[in-house]
DNA sequence: CAAGTTGGGGAAAACGTTTCCCGGATTCTG
DNA sequence: CAGAATCCGGGAAACGTTTTCCCCAACTTG
């Protein structure tokens, strides 16, 4: 028996096999428990059978959802998942692509929103640009444009429904605990908060704080919001964990929400179940496996479409920390 | 110039290179932006420079912590990290672990915990055992034996520990919401609350009531545990996020915490903080850099411990959630 | 019965490294 | 100055697959 027989039935190949050879080949690699090795076969084939996913860190739910999703197809497909945490740094996010190219993933997805005018970016998408032409995937799911398909939402229009929400909640003077300056994703969701109180003739009623994307900074947002009355009517954070945050500390002052003022999030997380927040619902899972299943389909000649950018749709979730205004203030 | 050359210069080898030459190949290694590829290099050595790590689920943050200890030194040590979501199905466990192997990882790490009695562990201990022949290293970051170094925590005395606290703040009646039916950890803890409950003589308080892992788990217990008064003086949950389930419920139903009633979890992650729950912390993230560093250190040869047990320290963490009984009941 | 056809299987190349072995050139040593 | 030691660089094997090419035997058909 030659390794070519063995190679032809144990990898499904259509040359034809005897089945009296088949039978023989397959109770020998039972016996042996043999597998093929993963490497020798991704040394002749296009791709390695790995998908990479860059995360700024995993343990930032928003993330491990969009890993879940990659996983989860990723696995179901015969493919094995790499991951790596970049903590939003451009550089990082340039290496790890590079050490995932040196593996010949079959795709690498980008999961991380990115700075406004980062010098480094140009030489991201340079890097992404050379590994696409080695015939690895590359997949963007933010507000990033990295010469790659992208799948993404519209963060001005989910930042603008939820305001429109509060508006129509009568709520009049409404602060917006920014995200992380300088992010891409900060200034889509300012924007688009922005536009909607400009739209409600409410311009004046708009008031911008910084923030971040985490507990700890809608806690210290709320407090200074707290320290500088008239308290506004409501608060749109930039995401739920700085909602959660801005609650935690209105309500340890003993304000009422929502009777007093209405916080609202952005993302849906678990925790906005949790606590009963008013949020924008964004499909996080299915953004990470729609971008698996677009590098593992054209990874099997499936030619999915290129460069083209998906936008996927958000939606509006009420739960019980925003209520109509009642106070006549 | 001979690829030999080339190597030796690029791979750092201790084989003579003269500058003259040193200098040649790496001029062209920069002019081709060359990198060397790590399947072909993976080919050649003992292990691929993969670090695998096996996780019930990603998005709960417990395992996402681990992950990111997980990948930290992985990363720092050059090696890429490969992640599988196995919810807890032990057969899902056996194919990941395979196909990781296939991969030749230089190790794979179990983070989960499993079932007691599970049918499929001892396979599970033999896909390891066999794994480990082939050079592949294998750490158990829970309560289960897999013939494999494990780094964990004393669950038993984690739950002890904190029922200890609880007991001396006065509480008598105490209920413990329990983990997922049927795990080995569930088990632990459960038998570290009831030791604690005996050796304080107060057997008769000791309340065990079925549960979970998740939110919803906790809310729907702390449910149960007020349709069935009297309530108890304390809840102990299995986890942080059945604590703010049960935190949760309990205070929807106008019910003073910590005033009428103390309530504690185990884990201590971000939730725990932000809700100001009592809990006991765990060395999550040093769990998985541990692990991690174990598998690196290990393949270069710098051989660990073997199949020894680390049990890592926890710590009592006590918060807004628990508070001396001082009602009458 | 001869020639063509087809089914089945083997040999070898290719993937890109690292490393072992060897030979030529240079330098040191006596 | 001869021999030996040293220094450098090249050739080739090995890792484990898949795939292409080729060949042989058996069968079919005229």
């Amino acid at each position: 028996m030659a390794v070519a027989t063995a190679s032809r039935v144990l990898s499904g190949s259509d040359h034809p096999v005897s089945a009296r050879t088949r039978a023989k080949v397959l109770a020998a690699a039972a016996k042996l428990e043999y597998s093929p090795s993963a490497l020798a076969r991704a040394m002749v084939s296009p791709h390695s059978g790995l998908v990479g996913v860059l995360v700024s860190d995993i343990v930032n739910p928003y993330f491990a959802v969009i890993a879940r999703g990659v996983d989860d197809v990723a696995t179901r497909a015969g493919y094995v998942t790499m991951l790596s945490n970049v903590d939003r740094r451009t550089d990082t996010e340039i290496g790890r692509l590079r050490a995932m190219r040196d593996y010949r993933a079959a795709g690498v997805i980008f999961a991380g929103s990115g700075y406004v005018d980062d010098p480094r970016t140009p030489d991201l998408v340079k890097a992404v640009s050379r590994a696409r032409e080695e015939g690895i995937r590359a997949v963007s799911l933010a507000d990033r444009d990295l010469g790659c398909p992208t799948i993404t939402v519209d963060n001005r229009a989910a930042a603008h429904d939820i305001t429109d929400h509060l508006v129509s909640l009568c709520h009049r003077r409404i602060a917006f605990i920014e995200g992380p300056p300088g992010m891409t994703v900060t200034q889509h969701r300012r924007d688009g908060f922005l536009a909607a109180m400009s739209t409600a003739g409410l311009a004046e009623g708009a008031h911008c704080v910084p923030g971040g994307f985490d507990f700890e900074a809608g806690h210290a947002a709320a407090v200074r919001l707290m320290a500088r009355p008239p308290l506004p009517d409501a608060v749109l954070a930039a995401n739920d964990e700085v909602a959660v945050g801005a609650l935690s500390a209105l309500r340890q002052a003993g304000i009422d929400v929502p009777g007093e003022i209405s916080v609202a999030g952005i993302n849906d997380l678990r925790v906005a179940q949790h606590v009963g927040l008013t949020t924008v619902s964004l499909p996080l899972y299915e953004m990470g496996s729609m971008a698996a299943r677009h590098i593992v389909e054209s990874a099997q000649g499936e030619d999915a479409g290129d460069s083209a950018t998906t936008t996927l749709s958000h939606r509006l979730i009420t739960r019980e920390t925003t209520a109509r205004r009642t106070s006549t203030a």
